[in-house]
DNA sequence: CTGAAAGCGCTAACAA
DNA sequence: TTGTTAGCGCTTTCAG
């Protein structure tokens, strides 16, 4: 069975093409809605699909937009990414295109070439884990980065808060009571992802915005694995108990599910002898643990909104008046009905806290009694020097 | 800047479009050697890039695939799966467009017409665990399903080999020296995974030709959760202990993983008290137990590939001549290179097992002596009760 | 060895 | 209210 074309249809209703091609695309009212029917019916008689490849190539526009990703495969909460992505396009009326490059240079520049030539309408560029990307030779202009920032100035991009992640997940610690919190950082390799400077930074500031000096003591390293993560946690429970720590913010929930199984062999218990919290909320393990797993989620649906909205022009930032994207409007959707407004085009998002049980009160015992407790009243602690 | 145009080329290069398509697309060498590389150099100076748009008008093959799936988000190995088709797709100069459906039947009907508009060459339909589906309205016929069988036949498919998956599992508790080997299996509900039938029935085969008889006490069911596999684990540990197994076949590692909390909060250690193997090798759960679990790994990549292979006609099947599939060879590629020669339609991939440390030989004193064990010398353990 | 020209299926400017 | 027709950029047949 051969494909029907809008000639097929045109004969099947007695009218000329254009008048199928008006009535199926709903441009103006100016056919009558008899004729109207009789075209649809024709069409549906005659089994006509429209070629988007022709009407493509009319328009010059597919409707397609494609997606270039290192490893889709390796993360497993890659697809929470693309998942947002994709509804957007859909809701949009367009249809994705992924190609997924490894991380190698040539097929990436094939995947550029490629997307050309299909004439997307739109270009992510998609990162499985935050980071700094070098912009590849040859990337539309207006190309929006995902999952990571361009080396490069002057494209838009989304990434994880992890700065504010971080001041967070301490915040949930410090709130809990604990004083002594340790963070299970990532090894200082020269490839460590900048989520680990980011995050750390933000335990630094909650940490002194409650007056609490970090201690370089409570600040340890390993590889990002549960095993790593077991490592660090063993080292820091062989601390002295009065400087031991009572809460643990891990870089992330694989190297905590390894803090838990360090934390457990010592006989100890989460939350009350010591309390934990991840990053990622990553499904299937941290809310699998035992307990259930506090941790800060990173918003991949969400990032991968954004970045679908802002590639396709339904969503304005910094940078969308500058940007040379000529005839992106959709008539039939009333261009944009976003009203979020302008938009910071280096778009940080918040990673929310999700909260389970692996965090509670530090143990009773171990908080050192205040010497000078005179007439302190509010968490003033003795170590914060009033000046320098 | 606009897209520059074959005639563009032509025009700097001082010769026909004719000329410059034959060149650029290594048709025949019958344009002078001089010539062609005037061509390509005015090709690169004009920043000439094909239009895949034309050509695929012009060709009636656009060199992309479809791939309609549910839910790409929820399962964090779905990716590898995508991976390997877009893998085999890239090797044969194929573009990959990629729908994800959520489910909906409404929105795979539009994923299937907007394919058909988009006049891919090959359509694949891709479930994120083995399951049977009902097979869409208007997929075209030479349509390959991934990770589900189709309920009509007639179609290409390719699945995990769940059953011999099942049998091989057991057969590594067997080989240990397990006699009393547990299958905590899913609820028997009605959407209760095909896998699950497979799976158990793998294991009662392994049994029974170890001369095993499988005890019902033995089969116990929980959600597929890490809570459901505690619950069930708990359950079986609870069992007198001159019954209680003391190998432990999970039908997943999630599942898996909940044992390994309920072995651990008796004091039980894994594998001297008791061995576990689990299902799925998912990344980021399975190899970072404490002790690294011993599991069946489901062949994603392999399948993806296989997937993609067919449906490109990179490799036959027994469907592969009666189905309609015309123009479909690459000439520049040779046609069918595959020397796997024809498989079955409905392929049923291997499931290896990763041995890794949860699976050990089984304690001592559970082993119940043999009664007329003559002349036996080594592992009699003097706890064992001769006789009960 | 190279070029002219038809046409893939559709949209949209212009005519009627 | 409807129809004619010129391309969109390319490949490919057929002539030179």
């Amino acid at each position: 069975m051969v494909r029907a074309r809008i000639s097929d249809v045109a004969v099947a209703a007695g009218v000329s093409v254009t008048t199928v091609s008006l009535v199926l695309n709903d441009v103006e009212s100016r056919i009558s809605e008899e004729t109207r029917n009789r075209v649809r019916e024709a069409a549906a008689t005659v089994g006509y699909a429209p070629s988007a490849v022709a009407r493509g190539l009319r328009q010059q526009r597919m409707r397609t937009v494609g997606i270039i990703s290192d490893q889709i495969a390796t993360t497993p909460y890659a697809g929470r990414m693309l998942a947002g992505a994709q509804d957007v396009a859909r809701d949009n009326g367009k249809l994705v295109i992924l190609v997924d490059t490894g991380g190698m240079a040539d097929i990436e520049q094939d995947a550029i070439r490629a997307l050309a030539s299909q004439q997307v309408d739109a270009t992510i560029y998609a990162a499985m884990w935050h980071r700094v990307v070098e912009v590849p030779d040859g990337l539309p202009a207006d190309t929006v980065f995902l999952d990571c920032r361009p080396r490069t100035p002057g494209f838009r991009s989304v990434v994880p808060d992890d700065r504010a992640g971080g001041v967070a997940a301490t915040r949930e610690l410090i709130a809990a009571g604990h004083r002594r919190i340790a963070f299970i950082d990532t090894e200082l390799s020269p490839q460590r992802p900048i989520a680990a400077d980011l995050r750390h930074a933000g335990y630094v500031e909650a940490l002194s915005d409650a007056g609490i000096v970090p201690d370089a003591a409570l600040h340890v390293h390993g590889e990002i694995t549960a095993g790593g993560g077991r490592a660090a946690t063993e080292r820091l429970l062989d601390l002295p108990v009065e400087v031991r720590p009572t809460g643990l913010f891990c870089f992330n929930d694989r190297m905590a599910a390894g803090a838990y199984i360090a934390v457990h062999r010592r006989g100890l218990r989460i939350p009350q002898d010591i309390s934990i919290i991840g990053y990622d909320d990553q499904q299937l393990v941290a809310a699998e643990q035992d307990p259930p797993l506090t941790t800060v989620a990173l918003p991949h649906y969400a990032m991968g909104r954004w970045a679908m909205e802002v590639a396709l022009g339904v969503r304005a930032t910094a940078f969308s008046g500058a940007l040379p994207r000529p005839g992106t409007r959709e008539p039939e959707h009333g261009g944009d009905t976003s009203a979020s407004g302008e938009e910071d085009a280096n778009h940080q998002m918040e990673c929310p806290v999700i909260r389970r049980d692996s965090v509670g009160p530090p143990p009773a015992q171990v908080a050192k009694p205040n010497r000078r407790r005179t007439s302190q009243h509010t968490e003033r602690p003795p170590s914060a020097a009033p000046d320098r």
